[in-house]
This record gives C-alpha cells, structure tokens and sequence, in this order.
DNA sequence: CCAGTAATTATTCAAGCGTATAATTATATT
DNA sequence: AATATAATTATACGCTTGAATAATTACTGG
C-alpha cells in the first residue's frame, strides 16, 4: 500500500502564474462554456492543483473577472493592431479596421463563447458589468475616431451627433456579423462576412471603402 | 417535535405545469443567469417541488432546450406580429419590422441574458446549436424576405446574392443594436436605437424608410 | 550548504448539485 | 362513497462545488 508520489512543481513568478491560470480560465470557458469553469477543472487545464487558485486570486469570481478583463483587452488589441489600421489613410485604417474585426482569429467560436459567457454574467454581477461597459465604450470610440477622421479627409465633416451615430450603427454590423460568424462558423465562406461588413459601413457612413488584397 | 406538514398542492394539466416550468426557467436565467439555473431555483420558482421536473422533463437539459425554443419563439413571434409589420406597404412592413426589433419589449436586459446565456451553451451542446441556428435563419429569412419586397416594390430588384448580403447585414446590424440596447440600456435615449437602426436599414439597402408615430 | 520562507500540494469541510425512488394525496371514475 | 391512478411531495444517494487549512518542498540569500 503505498500512498501515491506527491507531484513535483516548479515555483513560478506570481505575473506568471497569474498569466497561466488567466490562460487556462479562458480556455475552459471558451472550449466548455462558463458552467464547466469550476476551480478544479481550471486548476487542471494549468496543471496545479486547486489550491494555488485561492493564492493568486481571493475567490473564483476574481479570477473570471480578471480572465474577463484580459480577454476583451486581448480582442480589442488584435483589431487595433492588425496591419491594415495602423497605416495609410484614414479610410484605410477604417477599412482595416472592420476587415480586421470580421476576419479570424477575432472571428472565432471560441471568442465567441468567451463574449457570450462573460455577458451572461456581467448582466447581474455590477464587476463584470463595469468590465462591459469600458470596454464596448473603448471599441467603440475607436471606430467613432476612424469615422471622422475619415470623413474629414474627403472633406465630409459631421456633427457630434450625427457621428455618434454613425458610431453606434457601425459598431452594430460589427458586432451582429462578427457573433453570428463566430457562432455559425460553416454558415460565411471565407471572406465573406469582411466583404459584407466593409460594404455595410461604406454605405452607412457614404464612404468609399475599398478593400485590397485577399478576398478579391 | 412535530414535523412540518406535507404542503399542498393543485394538479395541473401537463401542458400548464410544462409551462408554468419553462417560465420559471427563463424567469431564473433572465435574472440570475445559466449558473443560477438549478433544477432547485427553477422548482422553488415554479412553486413545485424538485422532484417534479424530472416527472415532466427526461434532464435538465431537456427543461433547458424546451426553455430556449419557446424563448425564441416568443421573441421572433414578438417582432413578426408587431403592429406595423403586419399591414401596409412592403417598406412600411419592413420599417415596422426593425422598429420591432429595437424597441421594448424585445428591447430588453432579461432578454439579451436569455439569450447570451442559451448562446453560450449552443456553442458546445449539439442539440442546442441546432435550436441557435434554425432561430437565426428563421428570423433572417423573414427580413431577407421583406427587404426583397420592398425593393420589388420600388422597382429595384435585387439578385439573390445581393439579396442575401443585404439581409445578412441588416440582420448584423439589428443584432447588434438589439444588444447593445440591452445590454447598456441607460446607453441610449428612448427611441434611439430604433431610429438609428432603421436609418442605417435604410443605407443599407438604399430603401427610403420613413419612420411614423412615436419617436419624432 | 544550510536555513528560512513562501509557493505549492494535499486534505478536509459544509453546502449544493442532478438524479433516483418511495411515500402521499388530489382528482377522476364509477 | 369507494377505488384507482397519476401528479406531486418527500427523502435519500453519490458526486461536485468553492473555500479553508495543514503539510510539504522548491527556491533564495546568507
């Protein structure tokens, strides 16, 4: 009868150790759904045992807040940074822009999951719910900035409100093309919902929006 | 030491106790969320005790799926029977349509929840899938077919790829905002989201819909 | 190379979970 | 009014949950 070995471990750096229990978080919930997030469960994906969670974070709601928080930082970055907006004129940036929100790794099931989990519990938890909030305000003022400045240099300047607008109805086929990619995956050929998306805020915003490369 | 007396209780038909179990299911989940959604929250709800579910229901999976298919039917039939998408013109129809989508009761927190948190468990349950996308197709088929109306109507027909692009970004964009609207409702004034859906239908596909009645 | 310490594992706990089964009781039928 | 039956309650079971605590062990600074 012996008692089997105790595991062996490495000592990791708290940021490190925090990184990997964020990552495994992400990866249950996007894989399983937020229901199968228990400690246990993401405790194994990062391979300690349950125990470190309640080290690093003071409750498992802190620890799906944080995952929370680094997530939608981690989508809003892939768009931001993706080549086509970081350069060129305004109304290319704008276009890269939406290519970048509605082609892969932003279009995702997984990321999709993770959004619809999160908002699921943001709807009745005032943390998650802050979360939310900063960070659709943070993506959207993005795009209301791409916008007028676009428009400014075709010499089409808007009011404040008609901006506003124009914002939040961008942002909307944004948001409504990229869900319904990401949860209907086999529904869009490849392409096809950048295609529509680019096309769709040409039009909302009268824009000439033209896309280069890939999907020609 | 007296024990508490058995509690009474009514016999109903199984369509009404069936009912009256779902409403309590979606009750749960628009307020608490899917992880509140225990077979005892849902009974205690109900006013039954737990045992009763599963004399109605094979699982709780079961009592989740029949919960999502009548949420989805509520909702979609909410926006078809709205007043002003049921007579007039093709665009008058179809201007009522996205009224309907983007104004209350559809319009609304506890529904965005429902319907987040369903999302979440399609995304890895094969038979929820299925009820996430013969719901999206329904809806979709009905403003494709609308749009394609309207446009008849004022003779501009589309082609049927056209016609498909337009009402993938009009279901995009009237997704988005319908989120959006519930997800942030101090966000947006009365009517708001309304108007700014219907414009952007509007560009979207070219169509002059005028909005009547309420919002001026 | 050794002592200290904090990171990590191991174990425990009470509560809650979905499900199964047995005991009652409301209602319909005669 | 007696009887049958199925709807409903009550109870129990085994497992999982988030959290708390105790026991180890990997690493650091001297």
């Amino acid at each position: 009868m012996s008692s089997p070995p105790r595991r062996k471990f490495r000592r990791e750096t708290a940021s490190q150790r925090k990184d990997d229990l964020i990552a495994a978080t992400l990866q249950v919930i996007s894989e399983s759904g937020v229901r199968a997030a228990t400690v246990r469960t993401i405790a194994e994906r990062a391979e300690v045992t349950q125990g470190l969670i309640r080290h690093y974070f003071s409750s498992k709601e802190d620890l799906i807040a944080a995952a929370y928080e680094h997530h939608m930082t981690q989508m809003t970055d892939a768009v931001a940074t993706a080549k086509d907006v970081t350069a060129g004129t305004a109304r290319d940036r704008l276009a890269g822009f939406v290519m970048a929100s509605l082609s892969p790794p932003v279009v995702n099931p997984g990321w999709v999951a993770l959004w619809s989990g999160f908002l699921n519990e943001a709807l009745h938890d005032a943390d998650l719910n802050k979360i939310h909030q900063r960070t659709y305000h943070h993506f959207r003022d993005q795009l209301e900035a791409l916008i007028a400045e676009a428009l400014r240099e075709t010499d089409q300047p808007a009011t404040p409100e008609r901006l506003r607008q124009l914002a939040i109805a961008s942002n909307g086929v944004i948001d409504g093309l990229w869900l319904e990619g990401g949860a209907l995956p086999k529904e869009f050929a490849t392409g096809e919902l950048a295609k529509i998306g680019l096309d769709s805020v040409a039009a909302l915003t009268g824009l000439d929006l033209h896309r280069k490369a890939i999907d020609t």
